[in-house]
DNA sequence: TGGCTATTAGATACGGTGTATCAATTGATC
DNA sequence: GATCAATTGATACACCGTATCTAATAGCCA
């Protein structure tokens, strides 16, 4: 993959991010931030890895994966099969519509879902706090290049 | 925890429908279907083996909760943490509002989620294939044993 | 510019999840 | 009761994620 100017400006958005958050700059995390950036769909900390240079050990990858869906830079996604990805966020709550075809995803804000959910779960008695959603199927690239799903 | 009458019987279903899908009624499904009607909640394949003889292997257990994800007699629940854990499941399509409180799940049938999202992907250029909703909050015991949240 | 100190990194170990393989056992059927 | 396919348990593997500990280092300050 061809490291083009958008994705070296990602990589310093999360740098910039992490400083903001009180995080030192080192090395590791800027070859990690690099390696998101370029990342065009969900991946795997274990993906992730594979792409760096081996000296980098596996607990600074996981680490720095947690401190990075805390401070909402990433957020992790549901696959169909119950795998936990990750994928560069939007900020705030959102969902995700998951092309199960290409892998593409886009984020889904300012939907209806949430006033749904607050009615419904009141009338069973539940006091909403939070939910979680994933929307999957195939997106309009897909369909257009093969109309009936394989 | 006591075997009740219910939990017997809800075993009981259990292999009943192993046998419909052609599988054998065996020592270690039958102890598994009973350690599993005894859940109060959602539950771990870990947490299972522990409640159960050393001797029913790891890979037995996994096996099992497998074919019965498979037959639609326990579902995987996703907590709000991102673990997976499995619970008793109604058949077919269904949410859970999860208690984040006490660890209980109600189902939710027969919501207006599906024709929210149907209309809200088409928006998107998606055609949706399926989706994933976990809900967290507090059920209605807990808000009456504490109504304000801790 | 050099030194100090808290942060960070990498190694390692641990526990959990889930699958594959394979020899030994066992359940259903005849 | 014998037969044979299904199932079991042991074991190994791959992956995920966290904890711990010592060595390295980033950022600050003199």
């Amino acid at each position: 993959m061809v490291v083009t100017k958008r994705s070296a400006t990602v990589a310093e958005q999360i740098l910039e991010t992490l400083e903001e958050r009180g995080f030192r700059s080192t090395a590791p995390r800027r070859a990690l931030a690099a390696a998101i950036a370029e990342q065009e769909h969900h991946f795997t900390a274990e993906g992730l890895r594979r792409q760096l240079p081996p000296t980098l050990g596996r607990a600074t990858v996981y680490r720095t994966l947690k401190i990075l869906v805390e401070a909402d830079v990433i957020c992790r996604v549901l696959l169909e099969d119950g795998d936990l990805h990750y994928q560069l966020s939007q900020s705030g709550h959102h969902h995700h519509l998951l092309c199960v075809h290409c892998g593409s995803s886009q984020d889904l804000t300012g939907c209806d879902i949430e006033d749904v959910l607050v009615t419904t779960s009141a009338r069973h008695g539940f006091e909403l706090s939070g939910h979680w959603l994933e929307v999957y199927g195939r997106c309009s690239n897909c369909i257009e290049a093969e109309p009936v799903a394989a």
